[in-house]
DNA sequence: ATAATAGTGTCTATAAGACATTATGTA
DNA sequence: TACATAATGTCTTATAGACACTATTAT
């Protein structure tokens, strides 16, 4: 092929594609860590992910959800890219590039499974500062951290980390916990008829207190996004 | 080194990196385009951008420079990550992987610079239909633009479209066209002076009736995002 | 004086915050 | 009954939209 761009002339940079997989479990924003067992950095915890299989993957997006898989038996119930981060010195094996996709899950939904694993456990946030924690990795989930917490104020996503039928204190509680401060009851109510994603399950559950209305995420729909933030 | 993780053993992705750089220029959107000489794709338009040089370029944002460098003479005003876009089928040559960034310019910087190529040129979005583009650059050029549009309800970055001294009529005029809607020059001038990013210049240039206040973006302020979003 | 654009004043509309009140469950 | 949590009602607050009004320039 005439002018064809001969690729091998080039030194690829590394590849790599991870996820930062959020959930809300006991009032506290975990995040999915993995302990590494090859170099570089093996023995410390990093983000769950890894190479592209071109034979098996058709995109990146199949190599985060295919690497989630190995780690938790199911797919999350949100993705989305975050960022890239790259740099010639933020790996010892040369330029490096890293795909990050940012994760929710429900933790009842995989709960079982990370028990059974050793080298995969949830970490709250709070005590990431203690953890050994491979390349930039710690930075980059500050960033997911900044990013869901953004998100959180104009979108109902934080419903991603409920279980399938939830009440509004549920949702209160997950919310609260990734802004790291109360909101009012009543705006939740007011979005969640707002957005229109949501339906009443014909059930109620306990609470402590009056029976709570069970909701749940209206199939195929998409996410709202609000004009407004919650206040910060 | 025990477990190394030896990369050969891989085919690894094409990895490029593309931007799409936008102007605002006679009250149109107008976004840069190269005429490509190599395959796949010789002789239609993509995106200015191409493959990481490792031994020059310290992170992928550097790439993204160098090469709009390479057609502008200078950089953007403004630069950020769109996304990444991925596939086994998007590239002829198999699975390529390019990460696309999102810049913005003063069409006065560059335009005496890309009268003089014959190789790039802006082209005004609602023409983009007829033009003959390479890969799936018109799917991202549209997303940018959905980006833009959306952080032009949120944030001040259309002034990155600007001349270093602006005027709020022209302010208006390129909100506006990103848009695609008329917004209120009050909610305009309310912004200018909530967001404490900009400064008064000592001087007022003419517009046809009364003498227009020029402004200019204060030195090494970040950009504001707003709480609420102008209208949809 | 007239037209044109810049800039201000101010009323309305919308959605979030605050918080009192009512509803309904358990101990 | 006491208490806890759910759910509603409603007043306040903040900021964008609408638009009238004033200011200043050129012709």
């Amino acid at each position: 092929m005439a002018n064809h761009y001969d690729i091998t002339e080039y030194k690829n940079p590394l590849f790599t594609v991870d996820s930062v997989l959020f959930t809300v479990q006991e009032g506290a924003l975990k995040v999915l860590m993995v302990k590494r067992t090859s170099e570089p950095f093996a023995g410390r915890w990093g983000l769950p992910g890894g190479f592209v299989n071109v034979d098996i993957d058709d995109n990146v997006g199949m190599t985060a959800l295919r690497k989630l898989k190995e780690k938790t038996s199911v797919a999350p119930q949100y993705l989305e890219q975050l960022q890239t981060y790259s740099g010639v010195n933020r790996d010892p094996r040369g330029f490096s590039v890293t795909l990050v996709y940012f994760a929710l899950i429900a933790e009842a939904q995989v709960s079982t499974h990370i028990a059974t694993v050793d080298d995969a456990k949830w970490i709250d946030l709070n005590k990431l500062t203690e953890l050994p924690v491979a390349f930039d990795h710690k930075f980059i989930i500050e960033q997911a951290k900044e990013r869901l917490k953004q998100k959180a104020l104009y979108s109902m996503i934080p419903v991603y980390c409920l279980p399938e039928h939830f009440t509004v204190g549920q949702f209160k509680l997950v919310i609260e916990t990734i802004l790291g401060k109360p909101v009012q009851r009543k705006s939740i109510i007011r979005r969640i008829e707002a957005a229109d994603m949501f339906e009443k399950v014909d059930e109620k559950v306990k609470s402590g207190g009056r029976l709570a209305q069970l909701y749940k995420v209206k199939p195929d729909v998409d996410i709202v996004n609000f004009e407004r933030n919650l206040s910060v």
